[in-house]
DNA sequence: ACCATCTTGTACCGATCGGTACAAGATGGC
DNA sequence: GCCATCTTGTACCGATCGGTACAAGATGGT
């Protein structure tokens, strides 16, 4: 049946919708460009999201948030080594947002008005995000107080570092803001007792 | 004559058209937002700001420029109490950015492809802010080195707290991301010993 | 080969977009 | 009061907006 073909062409088409709702935000992606993205006419486009715009960026949240929870939030949640779990998502993240060329999309619908439709799914990719470094902090033997307000820093941290360096068009911002918030989170674990034998 | 009256009225209609772009962003603010913000007809708005959107953008953000410049920038740029300056510089932000409930309209469109026309401003309104910054950290003793890099830590953290605080809806998340930042920059501060006598 | 289903391009909808034209209405110097 | 200037609302422009309708074209099970 072709369900699979139809599951697997509307996960193709996603990561270019994102791309557009990126660089333009909602308002600014309009059906034109999203079709242009993606190869897809209009047809196709509302034959996967009959919900139209809306439905096409709560796909591309979905999509977002399934990468973040899987890339970075579990092995934070899980990890086994707090050290090295932070450095993967120090070196995931940057990655990710291309050293601060490319927009967190979540962050940015966020800021304007138009975002107030996805809020609840804005609001928990941030809380989760904060709460998986915080008790990967924690695993580590930080209190969960400093815990909680560290992660908070590092993630607010990143936002701003992707607002800097867009503004002023220079990647080495980003590098050297995420540089030191990785050694934020580098010190407290450091500072703690390893709590193993 | 009447040029005393159209700048005055155009002065005026600048904040109100400030806060459509902000909510909006460039692209979704449409002249039927603008011209009801305002109070005033497409006529009117033509006739102060005849470039249309992209000049009344422009006069939006020369506006905010020159408020940041006497308020926040020429402070720390001829501080002679360093802490005293950077603590004011926390709380005049505080109070402009609306605890986080107000988005800093320069980052904003930093983030949209829509803001490359006014990618020099941007720029420099960063560059400025953080070397103001930097500068009133050198005055208290710090070297140019980590003053430099302290500075744009801190800019930087101000647009991540807007982010975070806008998304999850919590002002009080704002307030405890700057609450670190004046730490950090009081830090930096006492850390060095007073050049004075 | 047949047919039901899925997919797609095209034409089209009313609404709104940013912007212009312009005539009627205020304003102020004289 | 008069007239030049400035200001403003309204009507209108072509273009594009998000979205719908639908017929023609794949596709795949049988």
């Amino acid at each position: 049946m072709s369900v699979k073909r139809v599951l697997t062409e509307r996960a193709d088409a996603v990561s270019a919708l994102a791309e557009v709702f990126r660089e333009h935000g909602f308002e600014g992606a309009s059906l034109s460009l999203l079709s242009k993205a993606t190869g897809l006419g209009k047809g196709s486009l509302y034959n996967f999201f009959p919900g139209g715009k809306e439905e096409m960026m709560e796909a591309v949240l979905a999509d977002i948030d399934s990468w973040f929870a899987t890339t970075i939030f579990a092995p934070l949640e899980q990890a086994h080594d707090p050290a090295a779990a932070v450095t993967s998502m120090i070196e995931d993240v940057t990655a990710y947002f291309r050293s601060g060329r490319r927009v967190c999309l979540v962050g940015c619908i966020g800021l304007s008005s138009s975002g107030a439709a996805f809020a609840i799914r804005t609001r928990s990719y941030f809380v989760r995000w904060i709460s998986a470094l915080a008790h990967c902090l924690e695993t580590a033997g930080v209190p969960p107080s400093p815990a909680e307000r560290i992660a908070e820093e590092v993630v607010s941290g990143i936002q701003g570092a992707i607002v800097l360096a867009r503004a002023v068009g220079d990647e080495a911002a980003f590098l050297r803001v995420i540089h030191r918030q990785h050694s934020t989170l580098l010190a407290a674990i450091a500072r703690t007792p390893p709590q193993s034998a």
